[in-house]
RNA sequence: GGGCAAGUGGUGGAAUGGCAUACACGAUGGACUUAAAAUCCAUUGGCCGUAAGGUCGUGAGGGUUCGACUCCCUCCUUGCCCACCA
């Protein structure tokens, strides 16, 4: 067993030491940014992190041995509300926890070995962070982009305070139970949505992303082009606006419905015998909180209004329904219900025996004309019928006709929606960036002017969980005089949600100790974009589409003279065990300091590469790790063992490895880089090894096995570290093979194998066919119809 | 409900139109050892066959092709993300 602590320790000091990975910009070399998404710090990383790390590590060491000035950093996302729970626990404070937390998890990634430049690490919570969020705030309030508006957020009734969606434990408050309310308050947004068509285009420079982040951002910006239809209010002037995607449909509209808070809910309603009905189903929906009303086998309800409204197409008067499955949030608050071509029209129509009428047909099989054959909806194409004059049209065209019609005759217009909302950025919390406003009697809402940045968080604050946010209550915090007329103000008391700090670190770590500005322009010009990004699938959207918008924002000011912040995404799987995510919960977790302690940090690396390609999810298994253990005792034996000379063949693998290793690496299938390397191994175990061809297999491992390579590097008598080598190149002429194997095959079968010159002729190789003894009974006989030859590999005989 | 992945030996996986199961784990047998561990060697998809060999086989069914794990269609299963988006 190769003493994999001591080794472990030597070189992490070693690397510290001599600062072998901090960079400085060298405006004449190469450079690349690689960035591994930061941690939030709980103290102890998972094999999540492992997996997400030694995958960046890999490729930023395989870089720096290819020469580029490698720019890898790591730091902490170290705001949240762990550290203050955790505070109202342990009596303790969030800032305190969270230092100790950042402490321990530095501690764990040292001993994996990462490659990180140390000197720039960053934590979001430092003062000297946070205070260019509030710079950034600022900025964004300059120009509009930050405003307040009133937002729901959940309520605890008996803690007196706002509580977070995964705080809510069926509908009641996750620290006393109490059953959780709906509260309004006026909150900050980011307008987000200014910047949708910028974001949604510029998806398609994003060449080497994974198609389906593409997919997921492109469905959650949301762009839906219909039309806008004025359904008049029966017996009034009034209309209700109603946004459709379908306006082929329209003739089969057959009631409206309305979102419970939709404005004139309560004005139709008044003075009818369904109001008392109405108002108690309206209390009752809006009582739930969101996690329940989108929770999935929500059942439908609804309640009729009384009221009727005139379907402008063809002057019929169709009730008006309020009902829980429409958003006030989405489109106009109100849909048209058109049961046989809308799923969840159909639903809801069967429950409360609403009427409902066929108006598109399949093209060829006839759709049965009476609504009451239908087992579901039908969502799909065909041709308009009981549609006036539209009557025959495929409903494609239909569609453009009808959209036309309406704008022609003010029935409706032409609009798009857009799915995406505002950026919600106000948190009822401690431990975040405060949000840099004072509220004045007099001046109204008046920003904190730059010069008085930071606005820093109080240490004297207190962890109850009850009575809101701790900062509301210093007063010394709270109470400011107004920056514009000097009378007693009072401060903004909300904090930043998190997501804000993760804009924009990829920045900052560019020049970690600027004091003058959030990033230094040169630095960033010199690295930026970031070259290849890697992280979870489960920031797919947010945390990406933020960062993205803060880019294009930062563009704005000229500040960034590029619009996307990552070139290249990896979004690597998830580590499983026995099937299932690793959870506390689940209690199937594999620490990763255990791995380490039993066999060493290359041990484990080598293993978390090996057991799956990035991007699939990995399935731990304890006894795969021995696999990669034994595979490092036998290099460290080998290298006991070094012979003088290794022989041509071990040679001609040699450069066919390092070709192999080298494309694998860069398209980063590093399991497949590792089984060939494994195969190197084992033929240097038969053939025996030199010093040349050993050094090679070093170089190989290094990015994957950094210690061990370090090590043995050395003791071939090597001064210098073995990342200051460069990565090895093969040779094209050894790796020409001076035979190949041709695969026969009778109608697709394999029925022979014949080795020839590569360059044969298709005539010699052809006569050689027919004359192979193997082949005879199966041809016998039988007229050739065909030969399909293959250059250099197969040829097919169909008889 | 929608979107996106994936489905291959006992297990993790390899092969992206051309020899299915590379590499590794596990298992079985053997060598070394007083013994064990470690190490080394051999075997290891199913079925038929003493063997040579044959035959079936990549979730199911169909299609394209000289040839399909790979491409197309339908279905089933699992996972992930999102979700009443009109």
């Amino acid at each position: 067993m190769y003493p994999f602590k001591e080794i472990e320790e030597k070189w992490q000091n070693y690397w510290q030491q001599q600062k072998m990975f901090s960079v400085t910009a060298q405006p004449r070399r190469k450079k690349y940014y690689l960035l591994e998404m930061f941690p939030y710090p709980s103290g102890k990383i998972h094999m999540g992190h492992v997996r997400n790390y030694t995958i960046g590590d890999v490729i930023a060491r395989f870089k720096i041995m290819q020469g580029f000035c490698v720019l890898h950093p790591m730091g902490f996302d170290a705001f949240g509300q762990p550290a203050e729970n955790a505070a109202i626990k342990n009596k303790t404070k969030p800032d305190i926890w969270t230092y100790k937390c950042i402490d321990q998890m530095r501690q764990e990634l040292k001993r994996m070995g990462f490659s990180y430049d140390w000197t720039r690490e960053i934590s979001t919570c430092d003062v000297s962070y946070y205070k260019w969020n509030q710079w950034i705030f600022l900025k964004m309030f300059e120009r509009g982009l930050a405003y307040r508006k009133a937002a729901e957020v959940n309520w605890c009734p008996s803690c007196l305070t706002t509580l977070a969606n995964e705080e809510v434990i069926d509908e009641g408050c996750w620290r006393c139970g109490t059953k959780v309310e709906q509260k309004k308050l006026e909150q900050w947004f980011l307008k987000i949505t200014e910047y949708k068509e910028r974001l949604l285009e510029d998806l398609t420079q994003l060449k080497n992303w994974p198609q389906r982040v593409l997919t997921m951002q492109t469905n959650w910006i949301g762009k839906s082009e219909g039309v806008e239809i004025y359904f008049r209010l029966k017996d009034t002037q009034k209309t209700i606006p109603v946004f459709t995607t379908r306006v082929d449909t329209i003739f089969g509209a057959t009631y409206l419905v309305l979102a419970p808070q939709h404005y004139l809910v309560r004005e139709l309603i008044a003075g009818k015998l369904q109001e008392k009905e109405v108002l108690k189903f309206i209390e009752q929906v809006t009582k739930r909180t969101k996690s329940v009303r989108s929770s999935g086998e929500m059942k439908k309800e609804g309640v009729f209004t009384g009221s009727f409204a005139i379907n402008p197409v063809n002057e019929e008067a169709i009730p008006i329904w309020v009902a829980d499955y429409v958003l006030m949030e989405y489109g106009t608050g109100a849909i048209m219900a058109v049961p046989c071509h809308d799923q969840r029209d159909f639903l809801f129509a069967r429950e409360y025996n609403l009427p409902m009428r066929i108006v598109i047909t399949p093209p060829n099989s006839q759709l049965t004309q009476s609504p009451d054959d239908l087992k579901e909806a039908y969502e799909g194409d065909g041709i308009q019928i009981n549609s006036g004059q539209f009557n025959g049209l495929p409903n494609q065209q239909a569609k453009i006709r009808i959209a036309e019609w309406m704008e022609n005759t003010g029935i409706g217009k032409i609009k798009t929606h857009w799915r995406l909302r505002d950026w919600l950025i106000s948190r009822q919390r401690y431990w975040g960036t405060p949000i840099p406003i004072i509220y004045c009697p007099k001046c109204g809402i008046v920003p904190v002017p730059y010069e008085d940045l930071p606005v820093e968080l109080p240490k004297k604050a207190h962890f109850t969980g009850e009575g809101g946010s701790p900062l509301g209550k210093i007063k010394e915090f709270v109470n400011v005089s107004c920056p514009k007329c000097k009378a007693p103000s009072i401060r903004e008391t909300d904090t930043m949600a998190t997501f804000f700090d993760s804009s924009w670190y990829f920045l900052r770590f560019c020049s970690p100790h600027s004091d003058s500005a959030p990033f230094d322009t040169e630095e960033v010009r010199y690295w930026m974009p970031i070259d290849q990004y890697i992280g979870g699938i489960e920031h797919a959207i947010l945390h990406l589409l933020y960062s993205r918008f803060f880019t294009k924002f930062f563009q704005d000011l000229k500040m960034l003279d590029f619009s996307e912040p990552f070139q290249r995404l990896l979004t690597q799987g998830m580590v499983l065990k026995d099937g299932a995510v690793m959870s506390k919960s689940r209690g199937n977790i594999v620490d990763p300091d255990s791995i380490i302690k039993k066999y060493g940090a290359d041990t484990l690396r080598l293993f978390i590469l090996f057991a799956a390609p990035p991007e699939t999810e990995l399935e731990w298994d304890d006894r795969g790790i021995e696999g990669a253990f034994k595979f490092l005792n036998r290099i460290w034996r080998i290298s006991k063992n070094l012979k003088e000379g290794a022989p041509p063949e071990l040679i001609r693998i040699m450069h066919k490895t390092i070709k192999k290793v080298t494309e694998d690496i860069e398209e980063f299938k590093f399991n497949t880089a590792i089984a060939s390397l494994m195969e190197f191994v084992n033929a240097i175990y038969q053939l025996g090894a030199d010093r040349q061809v050993f050094s090679n297999l070093l170089l190989m491992l290094a990015p994957f096995a950094p210690h061990l390579a370090e090590e043995l590097w050395e003791s071939l008598g090597n001064r210098e570290s073995i990342f200051k080598s460069s990565w090895p190149k093969y040779n094209p002429q050894q790796i020409t093979e001076e035979k190949v194997t041709i695969v026969i095959q009778v109608n697709g079968k394999v029925r022979s194998k014949i080795e020839v010159a590569p360059d044969i002729s298709e005539e010699r190789l052809k006569e050689l066919i027919l004359a192979d003894e193997k082949l005879k009974r199966w041809i016998q006989h039988k007229p050739i119809k065909n030969l399909i030859i293959v250059p250099r590999k197969l040829a097919n005989l169909v008889v």
